[in-house]
DNA sequence: CTTTACACTTAGTACGGCGTGC
DNA sequence: GCACGCCGTACTAAGTGTAAAG
């Protein structure tokens, strides 16, 4: 598989995937093997390895190995039988040793245990706001529900009072805010310029407001439903499919679905067994009887014309004039501003995807089994809309109706329909700036944050549990261990055969660690080598505690590579524990705290006050860079990496050489000056001088950005910092170091940090 | 208890438009 | 004015976690 075109190829085809797929649980179909290429798990494997301590690395260990298959049953009798062994060891498991200090590296990365031992945590630190408990609100008593306005009034574009005066209570220089308030705004709507005139200058505060307690998500919810994707057009009889070499004619609805097949030709999906088996199946599904009979056989299809015309198609797209464009786009606008919005609770507010999913091939990442299938299309017949009952409800299409329409409050979606590749349900919600995602977002930070104040209790916990006598807790010890320390995510169950094989920390099988009493320098070192999400390989080598490792030795004790590691252990025994431990707790929040704390202790590391402003952006960069690495968020490197990386060198070395030249004029004109002494040469001087200090910057920002760039070639940024990192660390880190908030959050960065930018302080302390 | 349904977050990629340098 | 590379954004798949159903 050689074939690269474009990132998401390798991605879907080849990329990531050593190995055979398993049977595991209990099902035991049996499964093609394959051979696959390991090119991009080994550039991978780097990143993971560069940052951990060890220098080497080994050949993969289990590249498609062929592995006796058991027949039916025989392995689920095969675990039974362990289940059994084991609990009769469990009696005897009795174990008493040391344990080890506490600091640990962690991929490269010190990351520092706070040494606060917390019994209790309290509420909030941060009295001024309305705290975002966790939402067991439908539970708690209510108190507030009257203060709330049931009808729509109009859309209010500024904030209450009520909120003001919390404000209030917030800005440390209490003297007149509201003067303040409007002068901020006028200084703005001055330099933005006349265009934001009646734009949300005032832009809602929903932070500053309370929140319902009492589960609901809205009062009122109006919206005009969903975009439809546009109806097939036939395509001109002049281009033709061919069957075994002949011209045919399709039927309207076997035709569009060879189109989506013809429009992925490129693509090495389509040289896959999988996905054109499951295409032609679901193809011939929208076949005339008559068609059928014809095509019996999919590599007798001759797809290539309709290819062509597609490609003829978007060439064209590109050619458009000026003013085509510019329609299409007025038109998308008109849309959006149409559909785009809907109005909850007083305010306007933007949809995030207000389109249905048009139909096509279905693309699963990795070695998924659906891969090809036909994702059908969508009518209104199909759509649920939820509104509330007081608003001017969406109507369909003419001569169409919907699903449904219901007017649940309890749920923050306004549109969902059923998929009919897995089944699932999507939804159109808000987007990131809404209050109701916002506040969502802010309340994932505020448990992670009461997470840092208990951390340190659970995880003296969990080290205590290693030594349990019953095995389902010393397995949900040592889970909880991997979570906390590589961040793993939780590794629910999934129906085999549905999705790609791909685990995380609980249903990890015994095949995807290996166990290394020694490995050179380092003790009990531990590696993992397994599929997460999205398929993306999760490489690493650690050592752990001898305990831990101990551990890990007695659960791999009798079990076949495609068995469970942790047999007594999944994602609802584990969540439930940790919501004892701590209200709210569950796997993912140590992702989130893990990766929020990682990011300001980083900050913190490598901050120099002298730094300039690109050196300091380095610094956060590279914080951010050792969350995502945390976090195992990779990337295919950029297909135009190597060169855009030897034009970035050009030009640094273009400026080297102006450098120097520059400062030979500087000594020039010095020696100019030393001779004559005269006003015009003294100036001359000044001048060179800026001049090569103007062209050392530009030569240092062009070296960081090289760097910058090299350190991220295979590491993504964006999904940490938009999910994982509480933004008020990074806001209060550039108001510490007059960093402008732009260089760090584009503008829809900023518009979901919203809250965050307004309400950190320089102080701000995770 | 296990399974299923549902809601919502997290994830990487495709692609178009825009700014930049010539 | 044009080519090119980069960034932002749209898209939608694939996770997590809770609650209801069996």
């Amino acid at each position: 598989m050689s074939g690269d075109h474009g990132r998401g190829d390798s991605q879907v085809n080849s990329g990531s995937k050593g190995y055979d797929s398993h049977k595991h649980k209990d099902k035991h179909k049996e499964k093609e093997h394959k051979h696959k290429d390991h090119k991009k798990d080994k550039e991978r494997e780097k990143i993971k390895h560069s940052n951990s301590e060890h220098k080497e690395y080994s050949e993969r260990k289990h590249k498609d190995k062929e592995k006796p298959r058991h027949g039916d049953g025989s392995s689920e009798k095969h675990r039974e039988k362990h289940k059994d062994k084991e609990k009769k060891r469990e009696d005897k498991i009795l174990s008493s040793q040391s344990d080890r200090p506490k600091k640990e590296k962690e991929n490269g990365y010190v990351r520092e245990r706070s040494p606060v031992a917390i019994k209790s945590e309290p509420e909030d630190d941060n009295g001024f706001y309305p705290s975002p408990k966790h939402n067991k609100a439908t539970k708690r008593e209510r108190d507030d529900d009257e203060e709330f306005e049931y009808k729509p009034k109009k859309v209010k574009v500024e904030h209450d009072k009520k909120a003001k005066k919390r404000k209030h209570e917030y800005e440390d220089d209490e003297e007149d805010e509201d003067t303040k308030h409007k002068k901020k705004t006028k200084d703005k709507k001055a330099t933005e310029g006349k265009k934001a005139k009646k734009q949300e200058e005032e832009k809602w505060k929903w932070w500053e407001e309370e929140r319902y307690t009492d589960g609901s998500k809205w009062r009122f919810l109006e919206h005009k439903g969903p975009v439809f994707a546009p109806p097939y057009e036939p395509l001109p009889d002049k281009v033709k499919f061919y069957y075994d070499g002949k011209p045919m004619k399709l039927s309207a609805p076997a035709e569009e679905v060879a189109t989506f097949f013809a429009k992925m030709l490129d693509h090495e999906y389509t040289t896959k067994d999988i996905f054109r088996k499951n295409f032609y199946k679901d193809w011939r599904k929208e076949m005339t009887s008559e068609e059928k009979s014809v095509i019996t056989d999919l590599n007798k299809c001759d797809f290539r014309e309709m290819s062509e015309y597609f490609k003829a198609q978007s060439e064209a797209r590109k050619q458009m004039s000026k003013e085509e464009k510019q329609k299409i786009k007025e038109e998308n606008e008109r849309i959006l501003q149409e559909y785009g919005f809907c109005i909850m609770d007083n305010h306007k507010e933007r949809i995030g995807n207000f389109r249905i999913e048009p139909p096509g091939l279905f693309r699963g990442r990795g070695d998924h089994p659906k891969m090809g299938m036909l994702k059908r299309r969508i009518r209104p017949e199909d759509i649920i809309i939820n509104c509330s009952k007081d608003s001017k409800q969406p109507k369909p299409p003419p001569g169409t109706k919907w699903k449904e329409v219901r007017h649940d409050n309890k749920v923050t979606w306004l549109v969902s329909w059923t998929e009919n590749i897995q089944g699932s349900i999507k939804y159109i919600m808000l987007n990131p700036s809404s209050r109701i995602k916002g506040e969502k977002d802010w309340q994932k930070y505020e448990t992670a944050r009461r997470l840092k104040k208990c951390v340190d209790r659970l995880r003296a916990q969990y080290r205590d549990d290693w030594k349990s006598k019953e095995m389902r807790i010393r397995q949900r010890a040592v889970a909880l261990y991997f979570i906390d320390k590589l961040a793993l995510r939780a590794g629910n169950e999934k129906e085999e055969g549905e999705t790609a094989d791909t685990v995380g920390c609980c249903s990890l099988r015994v095949e995807h660690i290996k166990l290394y009493p020694k490995m050179d320098e380092q003790e009990y070192v531990v590696e993992f080598d397994f599929l997460g999400k999205d398929s993306i390989r999760y490489y690493n080598k650690i050592p752990v505690e001898k305990r831990v490792f101990k551990n890990l030795q007695l659960f791999l004790e009798n079990k076949q590579p495609e068995d469970d590691l942790f047999d007594r252990l999944n994602t609802s025994i584990l969540n439930k524990h940790l919501q004892e431990l701590m209200d709210g707790l569950t796997a993912k929040v140590f992702r989130t705290y893990n990766a929020s704390i990682t990011l300001q202790q980083q900050l913190k590391e490598l901050t120099s006050p002298e730094d300039s402003i690109p050196a300091k952006i380095l610094s956060y960069n590279r914080a951010n860079r050792a969350v995502a690495i945390l976090c195992n968020h990779q990337r295919a490197p950029p297909k135009t990496f190597e060169k855009s990386m030897q034009n970035l060198q050009t030009k640094i070395d273009e400026k080297q050489k102006q450098l120097s030249a520059a400062r030979k004029q500087l000594k020039a004109a010095k020696a100019d000056h030393k001779a004559s002494h005269d006003e015009k040469s003294k100036k001359a001087v000044e001048v060179k001088r800026k001049a090569v200090q103007r062209i050392e910057e530009q030569l240092m920002k062009l070296q960081v950005q090289a760097t910058d760039r090299e350190e991220n070639k295979q590491i993504a940024l964006g999904t940490s910092k938009l999910n994982y990192l509480d933004p008020r660390i990074s806001v209060a880190w550039c108001k510490k170091w007059d960093v402008p908030i732009e260089k760090i959050y584009n503008k829809t960065q900023r518009e979901k940090f919203a809250w965050a930018i307004d309400m950190a302080e320089k102080d701000y302390e995770f």
